[in-house]
DNA sequence: GACACACATTCGTCAAGGCGTATATAATGG
DNA sequence: CCATTATATACGCCTTGACGAATGTGTGTC
């Protein structure tokens, strides 16, 4: 439980969090919104890999991120809650303008053109 | 939001915050119920304390602890569900069953003789 | 296979914080 | 006021992990 609340005791993992919620999105997209260097975001990540709270699926040279619900009832409950948490924050709420703003104009950013976008999780 | 979840991510501070729960309660029970060293549970209360997470209320020699609901909605809500989710840990239950026996029959405990018992918070 | 791109990991440095031990403060009782 | 009890803080040591910078790995493209 500890290592659970650890993952979630860091500003730069609660708004990868918060952009997760329920999609999945690119090491890309997370670079360029939040405005960090690639190593900074990717050691987070990780992090929040070896804790089981994200899963990482490859497709072609790009990385995507989701957030996977920990098995424990108690524990989804209190990451839905803290997500639920996080989406009434300013702070992270422009960070999901600045991620629309770079999803539905990808145009606009050089550096994303032809990166693959974010997606609403299936199952 | 980071200190928050930092305040929540320490075994010994989870299992403090579980057996205060909607109770008022003596340092000398934590220290019993833990069973660890008199100073590193007045460290984490006052960790906790510092991140406002509790009130420490004065009686005579001893020292009483509870918690006080952060006054963000989305923050109290996340700390409600982590309480709910500590009462569902096994650890945590145990060590509830110990407060109880501390309490119920205090004359086992030389320690406590006299000591004031917790009590419910009643607003 | 050489290169470019997307991402991951490593390394050295630094600050936060956990621990045990020792000591300080606060209140009560003689 | 001095001792005792209950709790808090200070100190020194050690581990975790955050950071920037450099480097490694995997995957397409020519």
């Amino acid at each position: 439980m500890e290592r659970f609340f650890l993952a979630l005791a860091d500003g730069t993992r609660l708004r990868l969090l918060n952009l997760m919620g329920e999609h999945e999105i690119c090491v890309c997209f997370f670079v360029l919104v939040l405005g960090q260097s690639q190593p900074k975001i990717s050691r987070h990540l990780a992090y929040l890999r070896r804790a089981e709270m994200v899963t990482a699926r490859r497709e072609g040279k790009w990385m995507h991120y989701r957030i996977t619900m920990p098995p424990n009832e108690g524990a989804a409950k209190v990451l839905q809650q803290t997500l639920a948490w996080l989406k009434e924050d300013a702070a992270m709420q422009q960070d999901w303008t600045r991620l629309r703003r770079a999803c539905c104009s990808p145009a606009k950013f050089v550096a994303l053109a032809g990166a693959p976008a974010p997606s609403v999780v299936s199952g």
